[in-house]
DNA sequence: ATTATCTATAGATCTATAGATAATGC
DNA sequence: ATTATCTATAGATCTATAGATAATGC
């Protein structure tokens, strides 16, 4: 019978409701719902009981997968940015151009976040996390915006085609925190907008972003294509 | 004695703690510390005790001025976007080239955002938002939205000088809600970096914005300055 | 008399811990 | 024996209401 469903073992006592995802280990299907409902309400305003409840679990047995709520939290942040490290770390180190590399690293980040279930990124902005703990996330998220810096002034040192004109230079660090927030506005746009085809906002936000670098037209072209070539050679 | 502080007409019992606005209506104190800590902390995260320490009254006291918590945030939500939409009416009105009125609202927007008061522009964030009430809210803000879809739309329709080109223009949905991310992206931006300077601020992403719409330097220039003299002239 | 506060508290949460129990696996 | 759940509950909240009280103003 190779076409059943894979056995699920069932190893402890059971659960009084139904699971949903049994798919799932239990901790991912809790960290599933945890993820869900703290989109969608926020964290202070879900509790562990309705997180439960989505599981088909009672509260008291989240506390046999995790020590405590933060943690949950703690998990899916770091769960979420830590791919977008990855991909940094690898673009750092090729010797495309700046601007190609940047470019690439947008269409992966904005990638990731409009496909990401349940729109996680959202837990980016929740007002919990920036007010303190969550240490570890804060600092690879950091890590990312330097890379952005790092890649940006390389592209506003450089000159070629098309490239940025020199009256807007001196505005580097805005610049870079305005390529940054626009990656991250997908996050919003996403949340306004689910239906929105994430192939066409990967595009428009990432050639957008070249835009606000000062590129014209033409040389963003000819940076998306060869952005893209490089994303498949990573790949 | 015409240097004497306003005389604090002290009707009613006198309170427990210190009062540290005495300029402010006892309404308003509340309405800027709830503001303060609700983009603080979040807003379930904030109690109705921890908003009244910081007025210096009796955590039951704050009902006497507003029926709810909820109705607090509701205030402040309405507050923030109120003078937004009274900016897109009167642009709306006048027969300046799309292009520079849109600058406009760009500028006004983000100004508006940049020098509020604890940043509450971030409320609009909140998952508590989001998710359900707040009704008249979420009502003036996808008016306000719609403004700028219309703006953009003629925008795009018009051509002139250094004006955006075909090929983009099927996308003119997703660029509009890129633009108005952008917008609104100013609140993370002053939340990750605080000592910004507002003009600065203000300044990068509208021209940002004009060029995500395809416009080339020299245009940008023109509309950027065209702009600041509508600006002046509504004030 | 009116106003703006106070004290006290009901009733509904919410997180986390302690210890029991119902499965499987050896 | 081990695992993953369950039940029960302690202790700490949190919002909102009821009714008392200490000022000013007429």
């Amino acid at each position: 019978m190779a076409d059943d469903l894979p056995k699920k073992s069932e190893v402890g006592r059971p659960r009084s409701g139904t699971t949903l995802r049994p798919d799932l280990s239990p901790a991912d299907q809790i960290l599933d719902a945890a993820a869900r409902l703290f989109v969608q309400r926020g964290y202070t305003a879900t509790s562990t009981r309705a997180i439960a409840d989505e599981v088909g679990i009672r509260q008291a047995s989240l506390y046999y997968h995790f020590p405590s709520k933060e943690r949950l939290l703690d998990v899916l942040l770091l769960r979420t940015v830590e791919p977008s490290m990855t991909m940094a770390a690898t673009l750092a180190e090729l010797d495309a151009p700046a601007s190609v590399r940047l470019f690439a690293l947008i269409s992966y980040d904005v990638g990731q976040l409009v496909r990401a279930p349940h729109n996680v990124g959202t837990l980016y902005l929740l007002p919990e996390v920036r007010a303190g703990g969550f240490e570890r996330f804060q600092d690879e998220r950091m890590s990312l915006q330097n890379v952005y810096a790092s890649l940006i002034a390389q592209v506003l040192a450089a000159d070629g085609p098309g490239a940025p004109s020199a009256p807007r230079a001196h505005e580097g660090k805005y610049l870079t925190e305005v390529v940054f927030a626009l990656v991250e506005s997908v996050i919003a746009i996403r949340a306004d907008h689910p239906d929105d085809e994430p192939a066409v906002l990967v595009e428009v936000v990432a050639s957008s972003c070249l835009h606000v670098l000062g590129f014209d037209a033409g040389a963003v072209a000819a940076i998306t294509s060869a952005g893209h070539a490089l994303l498949d050679d990573v790949a």
